[in-house]
RNA sequence: GGAGAGGUGGCCGAGCGGCUGAAGGCGCUCCCCUGCUAAGGGAGUAUGGGCUAAACACCCAUCGAGGGUUCGAAUCCCUCCCUCUCCGCCA
């Protein structure tokens, strides 16, 4: 969430801001509540006031022993005039929190301008894709009966996978290798969380009020959801906290299932398990001191960027253009692996800053040893990988013309031991 | 799912419908005293919002959440949520 201070002082700048997004912020709507909000507070404020004194002068009286009957029919309409002003304002004031809750964050200085991801920027490059002296497979070819689409599409629909045998082995040997990594390499502190969470979590990320069609609902009597990534339970777990500054930074990892209903992704990577209802992510999450975001950062990124390494997986890292970033985000890395049988980049991370808009949401704060006052957190995340498209990228990248691919170093232990995997 | 108890400030814990943003204690911060330690004395110590260039002051809100009664609600009524104990069921 914008500063509401800083929204009614620049308006202007961050319209400006909000512009390289794509977004045209409605200037005169929000002046016309703002003028309003403050109108209507000042009065509510005023009434309330005056109900203080009044019923504190009776309470004299009463204890006095006086007539308070006098003193009760001054007091008049005063409790009518407050209840319709009170309603007035509530009603302005709601108007004017689903505005600002509406606004995405605006990019950082260093975002680069652009509306899709053709203006993403390349940052760095590792290991150049390796060449085949035969044409490539896919991963759904490779994997062969181990990926049962037929079977997921039966029990479930379409955009669901079941793995079998090899393939689910490597899929969970994935997983455990990466939440090893950050535990014990990069002091991340493994957590687990619920898959399921209400309005009031999603609303602190940033899912909602605005995206609530990606979402699955649970339906029924229960207003809660399944959680579209780890981000979300996770970074809430600081929620309506003030920290100590010591306690910062927060380091967290979490595997997860996520699911996506992305409605409108209709037709979009419909071959394969690249975009699936449900996936599993490793996901990183820090909470840090407002100085250290940037730094944290990169941090961060290099983290993810190491699964890939030891993974042996030729990746670029791409800045998002301003067009091209998440809601809440001020900056984001997205890091995307090699796909030899795409002949492409895909993304396989996505490395974000929130700085304080997600704080301010959830009400995240630390306690600023100086001033003795709280300021919010800033909030960081990124996967650490996304499971399944670093299954895709395994399989596509370590084929060898046979029916197997090569397991890298990284895994061998995490497969009993196996150099090759027979599919 | 059934029965009961309870949700108050960083923690513990008071709180006749009015003078309670909230007693008292603990903790914490600062100061004094003390030749060290222990003890002692004093002051301070919630959050959000408004106002402000900003701060102070001031104003408003907040005692699980939301409604209601009342001139006035932490205190009374209703609904919901959560925690704990016992029983049942169960990975």
């Amino acid at each position: 969430m914008i500063d509401p201070r800083r929204l009614r002082m620049e308006i202007g700048a961050i319209a400006e801001r909000l512009r390289r997004r794509g977004i045209d912020l409605d200037v005169d709507h929000y002046r016309a509540l703002e003028t309003r909000r403050k109108h209507l507070q000042d009065q509510v404020e005023g009434l309330r006031s005056q109900r203080r004194q009044a019923s504190k002068r009776i309470g004299e009286a009463k204890a006095a022993g006086d007539d308070i009957a006098p003193l009760v029919a001054a007091v008049g309409d005063l409790g009518g005039r407050l209840a319709d002003a009170a309603k007035e304002f509530d009603a302005v004031r709601d108007d004017l929190d689903k505005f600002v809750k509406a606004l995405p964050n605006p990019p950082d200085d260093s975002v680069p301008p652009g509306r899709d991801e053709t203006d993403n920027v390349e940052l760095r490059r590792w290991q150049e894709p390796s060449g085949f002296n035969f044409e490539p497979r896919d991963h759904v070819s490779l994997a062969g009966t181990s990926l049962d689409l037929g079977a997921a599409a039966k029990i479930a629909g379409s955009r669901f996978s079941v793995l079998r045998g090899p393939l689910a082995r490597l899929h969970r040997a994935i997983t455990q290798f990466m939440i090893d990594t950050h535990v014990q390499e990069h002091g991340y502190e493994e957590v687990y969380v619920p898959y399921v969470v209400d309005r009031h979590t999603l609303v602190g990320t940033g899912q909602l009020p605005k995206f609530e069609e990606d979402l699955f609902a649970i339906g029924g009597e229960r207003d809660q959801f399944l959680i579209p990534t780890a981000e979300v339970p996770v970074t809430n777990l600081v929620r309506e906290s003030i920290l100590d500054a010591d306690e910062l930074p927060l380091r967290f990892v979490a595997h997860t299932p996520c699911f996506r209903s992305e409605a409108g992704n209709y037709g979009k990577d419909t071959h394969g398990i690249f975009r699936q209802h449900q996936f599993e992510k490793v996901e990183l999450v820090q909470i840090v001191h407002p100085d250290e975001s940037w730094n944290a950062l990169d941090e961060l990124t290099a983290h993810a960027e190491s699964i890939l390494r030891k993974l042996e997986l030729p990746y670029r890292a791409v800045a998002l253009c301003a067009g091209d970033l998440g809601f809440a985000a001020a900056k984001t890395i997205d890091l995307e692996v090699w796909l030899p049988a795409e002949g492409r980049y895909r993304e396989i991370s996505s490395c974000s800053n929130f700085l304080d808009f997600q704080a301010r949401r959830m009400l995240a704060r630390y306690r600023d040893p100086q001033s003795g006052r709280p300021g919010y957190v800033h909030t960081l995340n990124g996967s650490g990988l996304a499971v399944g498209r670093t299954l895709i990228a395994l399989l596509e990248n370590n084929q060898d013309g046979t029916s197997a691919v090569h397991v890298p170093d990284a895994l061998r232990d995490y497969m009993g031991g196996s150099t090759r995997l027979e599919l």
